[in-house]
DNA sequence: TTCATTTGACCCTC
DNA sequence: GAGGGTCAAATGAA
């Protein structure tokens, strides 16, 4: 049976960066921890407050690890090309792919396809039969790089947990600053409902090519390809984890 | 006890 | 019949 990465869960529960170490990353790795558990319980917007304090405590740990297992707080900081490498190594992130568009994900199946090194895994929302909320996901390693997921969303969200989500002024804003309007600007909402939009190259969608796209609350990149509005929002989009 | 995941079986489409 | 998507019983964790 091959091994998939599955959505957190309290039964998932990611494991540290880093299991051994200096005190330092030890206290690093429990401030992680309970800023997750804080995460769990908290409603948005402060849900996404959690999200930073994560990850910023993820990056202090890879700079900690920049000066070997011991955390030489003496070492200069790494270069782009080494946190690059590093964080390629530090893909334990990728397991959040379940919660990271900021809806709640149950799944409910789990496929081998032809011709794919890794199983498609199917997901759907949470509140499918309490809201009857018709959104499913897709989540499918990449056959080229297993650090690239690829999420095939169908349908929209009708469950009221997304109002909560995001704030709408904050949307507007970026959306006008990179030219978005309309259906484009929905997607992008639904897609990254607890990220900032900072910069997308084109800068405007269209209906063929590649988008990506830049996160300013997440040092992660995303590109999407395939959207098709006609169909009621599907498309795939690419989480790039390195 | 509750709820989410796992996984084999079933159904649908081509 | 093959392949993809979904169902639902079994299982396990909290």
């Amino acid at each position: 049976m091959p091994s998939y990465p599955s959505p957190p869960s309290p039964k998932n529960k990611r494991k540290p960066l880093m299991e051994h170490g200096s005190p330092l990353l030890a206290e690093l790795n429990q401030a992680m921890e309970l800023a997750r558990q804080l995460q769990s319980h908290l409603d948005h917007p402060c849900k996404a407050l959690a999200l930073e304090i994560v990850s910023s405590i993820e990056k202090s740990i890879l700079f900690a690890q920049s000066g070997g297992l011991g955390g030489d707080i003496g070492a200069s900081p790494p270069s782009a090309a080494e946190m690059m490498k590093r964080r390629k190594m530090s893909q334990v992130r990728v397991s959040s792919i379940g919660e990271e568009d900021g809806y709640s994900w149950r799944k409910y199946g789990q496929k081998d396809i032809l011709g794919a090194n890794h199983p498609r895994a199917y997901y759907r929302c949470t509140h499918r039969h309490t809201r009857g909320c018709p959104a499913t996901k897709q989540v499918q390693r990449s056959d080229d790089d297993p650090a690239v997921f690829e999420v095939t969303y169908h349908g929209a969200h009708t469950c009221l947990e997304r109002q909560q989500a995001s704030p709408q002024q904050q949307q507007q804003s970026l959306s006008s600053e990179v030219g978005l309007k309309g259906h484009e600007e929905s997607m992008v909402d639904i897609l990254f409902p607890e990220l900032t939009l900072q910069s997308m190259s084109p800068p405007r969608y269209g209906f063929d090519g590649e988008v990506s796209l830049q996160m300013a609350d997440s040092d992660m990149d995303f590109m999407v390809e395939e959207f098709d509005f006609e169909q009621g929002f599907q498309f795939s989009a690419f989480s790039l984890f390195s």
